[in-house]
RNA sequence: GGCGCUAUCGUCUAGGGGUUAGGACGUCAGAUUCUCAAUCUGAAAACCCGGGUUCGAUUCCCGGUAGCGCUACCA
């Protein structure tokens, strides 16, 4: 039997080879997202307590696609999973290995498993189960596939194959007894076989419902523990009968607890974003992201928050996760990626202000960031870093400081605009400084509170209405290191224009 | 409905037979100041309910309740 592994696409190159002193544990984790839909946060909680669990034990992390779905599944969507990983930085040392390129193996197993007499074909059709199904939900009785085919003869089998009849393969659950595992999550797990059914492991049409595929893939890609979401338990016990049915090993199992919205439902579409992708494209920092993931069920040693990867690696264990469910905070999120912002290197910073201001058309070099100027651009973003709360801020709230083309904020004007003396006050500042030398923050500082005493107006009625006319904005770092980075010219061109503005009447 | 799992501030959680039940986000108040952010100080804020075990339960056990999950020829 071949595994039909392949490499990750390009960007997988892009990370250096797992050096093999690394892998020496034996434990190999893998993270199983399907194609359906973009990378869901709680999946990427899911990869991510992977990944720390392989990395944590020098194990190897293997990526599968389960695409069998084939009315759902997209190969658009498995590139944007493995670019969404490749950004939280949770790289697989195997795979991907895709579900779809291995059914001829589902249906050698199905058909062992029928030839030990773990199986049988079923004959049922979907409507007629159907029909069964809706004809006890009227009773009101518990529905249950009723066995109908199970104890057919060879001969009945034979006969209605002959007659060209659709079959589906099902799994013989043991009538009496149970199947009980110890969960490294939540512990010990039992059910009663009488309260499972005879699921199906082959359609009809051939292809391996999950459980088969599940189960094949990860007995031949030799998984050693199986982490995933807690919306598995439940057929946790149905994968041990077919691993013992296989008379294969059974590996460990640990579920983690859901993601749910503020309102607690399973964390979906309309609670708003929830794909990493999302995230990203709004200016998520990528370690907030993972460090904001990484506690929703998982708390570090220490009353720490912050917490740098190398950490999450060395403390993670999956005994110390959770069992119970978790809101997705964005406020705290938000939080979170304000700190990785401001904390984040300068040199580190700019690239990705780059990104984020050339994708929102506004070249970093334009209006007068030309590339002579580099030192400026550094020294604003410098100026912004400490009060972006994401990269998108860049370009929104910080747009004054990268191009003319700004607008002012109507609460701003509310705010600091109502006093009638301010157009000739603008203009007088405007005039003052086109004469203070040198331009620096101590010099134009001075000028303004001179200024402000000679007019008998508070400095702070000047400062903050000048802010306004020079970003637009209420808010903004230090004016005198605002009026340095934009330069002399742009200042007082914006502050003429303002008084102006005003004098229109705020048109 | 059946089965399973879970239950500490609004949220993420620590803790654990006797604690002032700790931290973080958020909220509120104050300090600072040119706005905001940051920073500092302070405040409000929790053991789901009922039984049992025990000298003593938030902690252990049982029941209830609630929430979530599974209950497909989805994954």
């Amino acid at each position: 039997m071949v595994l039909l592994v392949q490499r990750g696409p390009r960007l997988n190159r892009l990370i250096a080879p797992s050096p093999s002193s690394r892998i020496m544990s034996g434990v190999r984790v893998r993270f199983a997202p399907s194609p359906t839909g973009y990378l869901h946060v709680g999946g990427a909680r899911t990869a991510l307590y992977n990944w720390l669990f392989a990395r944590h034990v020098g194990g190897v992390f293997i990526l599968r696609i389960e695409d069998t779905d084939m009315d759902r599944s997209k190969p658009e969507l498995t590139t944007a999973i493995l670019e969404s990983l490749e950004w939280l930085g949770l790289t697989w040392d195997e795979g991907p290995v895709y579900q779809s390129q291995r059914l001829a193996r589902y249906r050698e197993m199905a058909l062992n498993l029928e030839r030990s007499g773990h199986a049988y074909p079923c004959f049922c059709t979907p409507e007629e189960l159907q029909a069964k199904r809706a004809q006890a939900e009227a009773e009101r009785r518990a529905w249950k596939y009723d066995g109908a085919c199970r104890a057919l003869s060879a001969a009945e089998r034979e006969r209605r194959r002959a007659e060209g009849r659709p079959s589906a393969i099902r799994f013989r659950v043991p009538d009496s007894g149970q199947t009980s595992f110890e969960d490294q999550v939540f512990g010990h797990i039992e059910v009663q076989h009488r309260d499972l059914e005879d699921f199906v492991l082959l359609r009809s049409d051939g292809h391996p419902t999950y459980h088969l595929g599940v189960v094949a893939d990860d007995l031949d890609l030799r998984v050693t523990h199986v982490i995933r979401g807690a919306d598995h338990i439940s057929n946790t016990p149905k994968q041990i009968l077919m691993y013992r049915a296989l008379e294969a090993p059974v590996p460990a199992f640990a579920h983690l607890p859901l993601i749910l919205g503020p309102d607690k439902q399973r964390l979906s579409k309309r609670h708003g974003a929830t794909s990493v992708g999302a995230y990203r494209e709004q200016g998520v920092l990528p370690e907030a992201l993972v460090n904001f993931l990484v506690l929703l069920g998982w708390t570090p040693p220490g009353q720490k928050e912050i917490v740098p990867r190398e950490e999450m690696i060395r403390d993670f264990e999956l005994t110390a996760v959770s069992k119970s469910n978790a809101v997705f905070d964005l406020e705290k999120l938000a939080w979170m990626n304000s700190e990785y912002v401001r904390n984040l290197p300068a040199e580190q910073l700019r690239p990705l202000v780059e990104r984020e201001l050339t994708k929102a058309g506004l070249g970093a070099r334009d209006s007068g960031f030309a590339p002579r100027q580099e030192e400026r651009f550094k020294q604003t973003v410098l100026l912004l870093q400490s009060r972006a709360r994401t990269l998108q801020d860049f370009s929104g709230a910080f747009r004054a400081f990268f191009t003319d083309e700004f607008t002012y904020d109507p609460e701003a004007e509310k705010k600091f605009w109502k006093d009638a003396a301010l157009p000739a006050l603008i203009d007088a500042l405007a005039e003052r400084l086109a004469a203070t030398e040198p331009f620096d923050v101590a010099a134009t500082e001075k000028t303004l509170r001179s200024l402000a005493e000679e007019k008998g107006v508070k400095a702070g009625l000047l400062i903050n209405a000048a802010r306004v006319a020079l970003t637009g904005q209420a808010v903004a770092p230090g004016l005198f290191e605002v009026m340095l980075a934009l330069g002399r010219d742009r200042v007082i061109s914006r502050l003429h224009r303002a008084a102006a503005h005003l004098r229109a009447g705020g048109k």
